[in-house]
DNA sequence: AACAGTATTACGGTTTTCCGTAAGGCAACG
DNA sequence: CGTTGCCTTACGGAAAACCGTAATACTGTT
């Protein structure tokens, strides 16, 4: 099991009670700090002193305050710690569950686990930790599904199009008729339904409302 | 362009950030001060000694510490700056985003423009100035409706967590479902129709996609 | 030409949204 | 005290979205 573990995470409750869960494990050395930048100092010190953390619990969404921060997000930390200390296990906690920000965290930055926070978080987290203790990885079953349909994750221009449609106020039925218009393939009502559906799983979108919101935070459309 | 320009703003690094935008622009006399009693001051100053600004950048909050101030707030300064220095023209560059604020500081102060600082608060700054320097007046994207429309479209904090649970994938009878819990009322589903229809009409969006799109646009939600 | 695999379309049923109408609650006002 | 106007809620029907299934069309391969 591990030693020396720390926990970033700006909210004080989630911070203590994934302490005491560390503390159940039977992690001697925890530390806890509520800012990114933080976060990187403390693994950077402990390195330099030979003493370094041997895991790093950490949230992505860190609200900002008057501290300005060198790192903003979870993810800028989790890309700078990897980048600097490949060896550092990193596990993700956060309640972001879309599923390209999950693919990214372990395509991207190598991250050993991913947990939703959920009802179930803490069991998760516990799950996640023996795992990557025995140099495993873990994933959340809320977002299990981001590497499970590896065929198409890909987003093309008639995916593109079509969301762009639907923000546009355009319904279902009229996107089909504009596409009969402009012999775009497929046009048809179940088709693009179909096609919906696919986007709404890849993204993990509830509704075609949620969908839109995603994606535009995406920046895609 | 501007020459001699002002900034007044209590934080640093934003302060060093619209230093380095007006630099870009090329302007060559930038005075920056961190209390507004400092910003009236070297106004007058300047003035006396016939080598006035040509603009003054403010905020609206400044943090209150030991210095007591003549003037407590962006709002006092923007006031007198206008009614002593009619010619000096007036940016504020603030979080604010309550729409009545924004209508007080032009209709009253008669302000050159207001941005909203934001995600892309400094582009929209940028847009500003060079707006300004024509004798022109900018309005930031998040606060344009600020005058779009004489009658009561004014937007309240019920409508903004009613878009923003709907961009979230709740659907309307689940918001009414989380309203009755948390006591918010109205919570009822028909009120919620009926309150998301005054918003589509207001936005003149075509369904419930369209507005969520919209109101992203916005910088709403 | 026959085949398999995939893409497109069609269709039916359920849920959700959309929209008009109307009843009930509540406060202001004469 | 009743009236008026506004807000909230309830209800019902039409439209649209959602979801599974199945038939048809198209692709490439042998």
């Amino acid at each position: 099991m591990f030693k020396k573990v720390l926990i970033a995470e700006d909210m004080e409750d989630i911070n203590k009670g994934v302490f005491s869960l560390l503390t159940e494990l039977g992690v001697s050395q925890i530390d806890q700090v509520q800012y990114c930048d933080d976060a990187y100092l403390k693994v950077k010190r402990a390195d330099l002193d030979s003493v370094p953390f041997d895991l790093v619990i950490s949230d992505l969404s860190f609200k900002v305050d008057h501290r300005s921060q060198t790192y903003p997000s979870g993810q800028a930390l989790v890309a700078k710690l990897k980048s600097d200390f490949p060896s550092l296990k990193v596990i993700v906690y956060s309640v972001e569950d879309r599923l390209q920000a999950v693919r990214t965290l372990f395509n991207q930055h190598d991250i050993d686990a991913y947990v939703c926070k959920s009802r179930t978080g803490l069991k998760n987290l516990t799950q996640a930790i023996c795992e990557v203790a025995k140099d495993g990885k873990f994933l959340s079953p809320e977002v299990s599904n981001a590497f499970s349909a590896e065929n198409e994750l890909e987003i093309d221009d008639y995916d593109i199009s079509l969301l762009d449609n639907l923000s546009k106020g355009l319904s279902q039925d009229e996107i089909s008729a504009l596409y009969k218009k402009e012999n775009i393939s497929p046009a048809s009502l179940s088709s693009i339904e179909k096609r919906l559906n696919k986007l709404r799983i890849q993204f993990n979108a509830n509704n075609a409302i949620h969908l839109v919101a995603i994606v535009k935070d995406l920046g895609l459309i």
